[in-house]
DNA sequence: TTTGACAGCTTGTCTAAACAAGTTTATAGT
DNA sequence: ACTATAAACTTGTTTAGACAAGCTGTCAAA
């Protein structure tokens, strides 16, 4: 990472896993990260901000940063990782079957809002795909992605990670998502690929995902066995003048 | 707010969502925010990262802070907002049943982590409230507040608002929770209470909320029909080093 | 007409400083 | 032994300034 902020962050977050700052201790105080880390104060509080926002740890005033108890990685997670970058973190043992993919698909367009407002079909790439995790099918990943934005997408990008793709080699800067979990009962695709009964339910998933520059390009559905579902989210109360 | 940049960030908001800045358009540049509110840049920036943090605007380099499409407030929302906070904003008919009320009860105190690892049990006051929205209970809310954090609760506390009597009753802080989202199959309880059917499935909602001294206080379960629940989340992609 | 350089805007990063306010500890006085 | 005060820590807020870097339009040169 370029900015000091950053690099800080990273480096605090990793000795708070370490439990070189172990639960329920404090960490440096701001001066003192000042000194260790030769900054300003101000940048360290940026750095302390974002671990606070993550629910790292907790700014108590006139005592300290104390690292509290924080959500582990667990599938799926909130924010956007993307799903390999999850199985390696997690370490699990997974494959990814492309049972779909059409490099000239249709999606109405009222879902890419600001971008192309009056066009009302917009062509995209269609890719479907399963994950498998231990042996067992568990999701069902349909992604939608505007072609205006990826003209073309190898298949081999699809059976590997997409987004090592789009950021690595297309250097694209994938910024921010919208996410909508609800429950609805499975369809017949859901029970022929996750081999499923009648009657079961499943989580679905929808979210946009958008570029640095605002431009959405991303729309999935992920659909998951609803017994192997877990969502984990940390979150700061806000207080309203 | 007693901070200016809170202040700005309110109503900045308020412009937005009375569209004052409307989708699509540039919120005032941040030397004319400077201008417009007699602040210093840095001020206005704190105003501006919160903004985009919870999803309001896109900043971007060269150009300014581009108003993008947030979520509307659904419910349930993602964030710490009490129920009651909620269905006022969002105008819902709602009613509040208190169908259990235990000033004391027991609780297995592995929960709340940090606060007494030795003790094995902690006193808790229990309640059990059923939400009904527009005349169909939806929602079972089952809590339990820590009676070393709160000692006592007066049962029309509970069927108003819990969070307007900690709050401003007593004055605590309520600072930041964890939740986890499963599916899970309907129980007895849930039947009964919901008038479901056998193999109903619900959305199970359990959260640990801390103030912000970092003590956990308040232990919740909340059970929502299937059909009924819909989780909203804005997230923004981390780039690690 | 096209191209290129540049000025003037924008946000991004970083620093140094000052003061307010909450917590803890040492200390002096009772 | 107890208490009140003060000093020395902590984080919270705000400012003013500097420079980097991305975007856009102007204007002059080719």
């Amino acid at each position: 990472m370029r900015n000091k902020a950053t690099l800080i962050y990273n480096d605090l977050l990793q000795k708070i896993e370490q439990e070189v700052y172990p639960l329920g201790s404090y960490l440096p105080s701001e001066n003192q990260l000042c000194e260790l880390y030769g900054i300003s104060r101000e940048t360290g509080r940026k750095a302390l901000a974002s671990l606070a926002e993550n629910g790292y740890i907790q700014k108590i005033r006139g005592k300290g940063s104390l690292v509290i108890e924080h959500r582990q990685y667990e599938f799926p997670v909130s924010g956007i990782v993307s799903y390999q970058e999850l199985a390696h973190q997690l370490g699990i043992q997974t494959r990814n079957e492309v049972v779909g993919f059409n490099p000239n698909a249709q999606l109405p367009a009222h879902r890419f809002t600001i971008v192309e407002p009056t066009v009302t079909v917009a062509p995209v790439t269609a890719i479907k795909r399963v994950r498998v995790i231990n042996g067992e099918p568990a999701i069902i990943d349909k992604d939608y992605l505007l072609k205006s934005v990826v003209p073309t997408i190898p298949k081999t990008a699809a059976e590997t990670s997409l987004y090592a793709y789009l950021e690595g080699q297309l250097g694209l800067q994938i910024a921010y998502a919208t996410k909508e979990i609800t429950m609805e009962p499975a369809n017949e695709e859901d029970r022929e690929y996750l081999q499923l009964d009648k009657g079961a339910y499943m989580a679905v998933v929808r979210s946009m995902t958008s570029l640095a520059d605002a431009r959405p390009f991303q729309y999935t559905e992920s659909r998951h066995r609803a017994d192997k579902f877990r969502f984990r989210d940390f979150a700061r109360r806000q207080k309203r003048g």
